[in-house]
DNA sequence: TCTTGACCTTCCCATGATGGGAAGGTCCAC
DNA sequence: GTGGACCTTCCCATCATGGGAAGGTCAAGA
């Protein structure tokens, strides 16, 4: 199987097959007597893990600590659920913080006419109590 | 104000002010004569409203037109609210996608044991219907 | 006056994960 | 044997930010 055909069957580029074997993610592969790269049914699967772990959200370092811990048939489920439970909390302070960001701007839209005056309550958050510059350009077309 | 100052009081530090001179999200700042760039207390309101467009989310894009319709007295609101309302779609598209993610993995963290013993419901839907692969190193150790 | 340290300047590099594309080699089907 | 669809490596771009080097400048204190 060539590098295209491991793409398609595992979902995963073949830029990112290159770029993952370049990181040392995924053991360097095989080639045949053209210098192409050749894969099996198994590295299939690891791809496939990746893009199952990447979907999910873990980075690439927390995918590589999953991969070595689904090769190692004597690793204890402690181990699994920590990555999995730490990923979660990041997930849910990200979450947290967009919420914020969300009813902050909502409030601010809520309140903004979205006519035709100027007068913009959105502005006057991000401004603070700064009064309003002098019109001027801050990039000078060509 | 040298940069620093700038820096100080505008909460953005002197790199980003730089980069955003460089990008021409604001406009290069005059000189002094040993090639200092000097800040008045206009340039500080224009850094903090820039501070303030980036704490909630804001594209350095969507904040140079933001900026655009601040220093327009002419703007109308709805543009102002149009890109705070595209905004908010996007934090809720990209929520509701970590959301979905948490939701997954928390589901499998709560049928993992987390235990010593290897057996993994985490690792078992990651790897889909894949066998184990055969034990070895994704990383030679040097 | 000289030194020291805290500034400032520009320039280059790194991040994380991915895509785009060029230049060149290979293989297969017609 | 030729064209097109592959493959290879290499470089560059994204987005916003930080790190750091090498060198110039300034102010305060001995």
């Amino acid at each position: 199987m060539n590098i295209g055909q491991a793409s398609d069957a595992s979902g995963v580029s073949a830029k990112m097959i290159r770029y993952y074997e370049e990181i040392g993610l995924i053991r360097p592969m095989g080639r045949t007597g053209n210098n192409y790269r050749v894969y099996g049914e198994e590295e299939v699967h690891v791809l496939r893990f990746i893009r199952r772990a990447r979907s999910l959200g873990f980075s690439l370092e927390e995918t590589e600590t999953l991969l070595k811990l689904w090769q190692d048939q004597s690793r204890e489920s402690a181990a699994v659920k920590d990555v999995a439970t730490a990923h979660i909390a990041d997930l849910e302070r990200r979450i947290a913080e967009m919420q914020g960001m969300v009813k902050t701007l909502k409030h601010l839209a809520h309140c903004c006419g979205g006519d035709q005056r100027p007068n913009c309550p959105i502005l006057d958050d991000l401004a603070g109590d700064a009064p309003a510059p002098a019109p001027r350009k801050t990039k000078q077309p060509a």
